[in-house]
DNA sequence: ATTATTGTATTAAGATACTAATACAATAAT
DNA sequence: ATTATTGTATTAGTATCTTAATACAATAAT
């Protein structure tokens, strides 16, 4: 695994976010068992606390299911896997919505500058 | 002015934003004079450098203009205002759909997903 | 029963970011 | 010329967040 670690974000953050990528696209398949923190840390070049750290986050949304001492594997539920993913969009989207409207957008507007750059990005 | 801080962001940028809402919406006009830093600190109940900090963000994007040593105006230019309205937009949209990219959501099922959302928000 | 491997809790170190205190500089007002 | 008012620079204190070091706990493997 390349792990692509910046410095301008904590690094559990990423880790999270590159993980939780490699369930959705199916690298580590449903059902699959996880290396240990200590590995996965070791790979990543981190201490295993903040390996552990990103684990956590992705335990929570059900992701992933911890057993005590025989380590962690992704969940068996695929619904899972669709609902942590939209449940991730919908995070992004509400916040940047509420940001937007805390600046004077209404939501109209919103989607049609969006739609504008968007097109834009296409030429 | 009733100023809304929260402390689970940065005084200076909810500072920040809410100024500009002022100057979007008119509580001050094109041209017009603000108030001195000192003032306006005292106001919002902040330090005078954590209003400076807050002004020098607006002055960098042209809204405002610092006299030396008379205090500081609003802009005579409206497409100041404008650009710097959409502009606003465009960072947070740009910001937005980088972060939906590097989660996996292509444009087209951004787009789709928002829509949705905001349909729903209707009801 | 012992050992090795797993996750976890606690604490501390380090870095960063935010705010405040203070002193400085320039000039408009008098 | 003096003073008061303006913005600004510099420095320091504080808080928060991130990461790491270390020790602990549970159990699967032997």
């Amino acid at each position: 695994m390349r792990w692509e670690l910046k410095s301008d974000r904590p690094i559990y953050t990423q880790l999270t976010e590159q993980i939780e990528l490699m369930i959705f696209s199916g690298v580590y398949p449903l059902g699959s068992k996880l290396p240990s923190v200590r590995d996965m840390a070791q790979d990543a070049a981190v201490n295993p606390n903040t390996m552990q750290r990103a684990l956590a986050k992705l335990e929570e949304d059900g992701l992933i299911i911890t057993h005590r001492t025989s380590g962690r594997s992704i969940t068996e539920d695929a619904r899972m896997v669709e609902i942590a993913k939209i449940k991730l969009a919908q995070e992004q989207i509400s916040e940047f919505l509420e940001k937007m409207q805390l600046l004077g957008f209404e939501q109209k507007e919103v989607l049609t500058i969006i739609d504008n750059m968007v097109k834009e990005m296409k030429n």
